[in-house]
DNA sequence: CCAGACGTTGTT
DNA sequence: GTCTGG
DNA sequence: CCAGACGTTGTT
DNA sequence: GTCTGG
C-alpha cells in the first residue's frame, strides 16, 4: 500500500531523469502528499514524454477513489484491464511513507533510494471529460506485495520501476502485451532502499515541509523494543 | 436475459 | 460504464 | 495513510 | 465506532 509520499525534486532535475519533453503545470516540490490531492505524473505522448497534474486515485462513478491498485489483479480485473491496455503511467517520487505501530501509537517511517533519488512508482491514469469540455485527470499507484525491506511496516509496497523498465512500461507497442508489461510489477530490491523514522507531524497531511523528510529519533518504544 | 458487483488495505 | 454469476 | 467530524428540522 | 477530506 502506498497513501502518502514526497516528491522534492526541483523540476530540472525530473526533467533530466525522466527525459521530459513537455511539462504541462506549474511544477512543484512536495513534502507529504496525501490521497485526492494533485500528483506529477508522467505518460508518453505522441512526441515525447509529458510530465502532467493528475488527481491521486481513480473516481469509478460507482464506488470510492482508488488510490491503489493491485498489481497482481490489474489484466484481469474489468474495471483496470482497458487502463492497464493503454493508460499507464508513471508517478516521480522520492520518498513514500508507511506507519509503523508502537504500541498505542502509529509513526511515519519514511522509505527512500540508498542514493536519496528519484525513483518512479508504476501507475495507471484515466482523463474524465465533462460537458463543459473541461477534463479531469485521475491516477493510482500500483502495487505489489513489500520487499523485505517494507514488510517490517506494511504487507503492500508500490511497484517501482527502473530505467529500463520505465522504458518498457511507457511504450505504446506494449500495449497488447499484458504478460510482459505484468512481469514488470514485483517487488523491488530492499538492498537499494531504506527506511528512517521521520516527524510525527507528517501525520498531519497539512504539514508540507522539510520537516517530514528529516530524520527523528527513534522513539523510547522502538529503542526499548530492539 | 437480468441482477449485482465492480477497488484497496489492515486488523487480530 | 462493463463484467460475472445465475 | 491520518485527522477530524460525526445530529436534526423548517423557514426564507 | 465510521465516514469524509486532504
Amino acid at each position: 500500500m502506498c497513501e502518502r509520499f514526497s516528491l522534492t525534486a526541483e523540476l530540472p532535475e525530473l526533467s533530466e531523469r525522466y527525459r521530459i519533453g513537455q511539462v504541462t503545470y506549474a511544477y512543484k516540490p512536495r513534502y507529504n502528499i496525501a490521497p485526492t490531492q494533485q500528483v506529477a505524473v508522467i505518460i508518453r505522448g505522441a512526441e515525447s514524454r509529458m510530465l502532467e497534474e493528475h488527481r491521486w486515485g481513480l473516481v469509478p462513478f460507482w464506488g470510492k477513489d482508488a488510490v491503489n491498485a493491485d498489481s497482481a489483479a490489474v489484466h484481469e480485473k474489468p474495471a483496470y484491464r482497458k487502463l492497464f491496455g493503454k493508460q499507464r503511467c508513471i508517478i516521480p517520487s522520492n520518498g513514500f511513507y508507511v506507519w509503523k505501530t508502537e504500541g498505542k501509537t502509529r509513526r511515519p517511517i519514511r522509505i527512500v533510494m540508498k542514493d536519496r533519488g528519484v525513483f518512479a512508482m508504476a501507475g495507471l491514469y484515466e482523463v474524465w471529460k465533462d460537458s463543459r469540455g473541461g477534463e479531469t485527470r485521475t491516477c493510482t499507484v500500483m502495487t505489489t506485495r513489500s520487499n523485505r525491506l517494507v514488510f517490517d511496516y506494511n504487507e503492500r509496497m508500490p511497484v517501482i520501476l527502473d530505467e529500463r523498465d520505465v522504458e518498457m512500461w511507457l511504450d505504446p507497442t506494449m500495449n497488447g502485451e499484458p504478460d510482459r508489461l505484468q512481469s514488470l510489477l514485483r517487488p523491488y530490491a530492499p538492498e537499494r532502499m531504506h527506511a528512517y523514522p521521520v516527524s510525527q507531524r507528517v501525520a498531519d497531511p497539512l504539514i508540507e515541509s522539510e520537516e517530514c523528510v528529516e530524520e527523528a529519533a527513534p522513539t523510547r518504544y522502538a529503542l526499548l523494543r530492539r
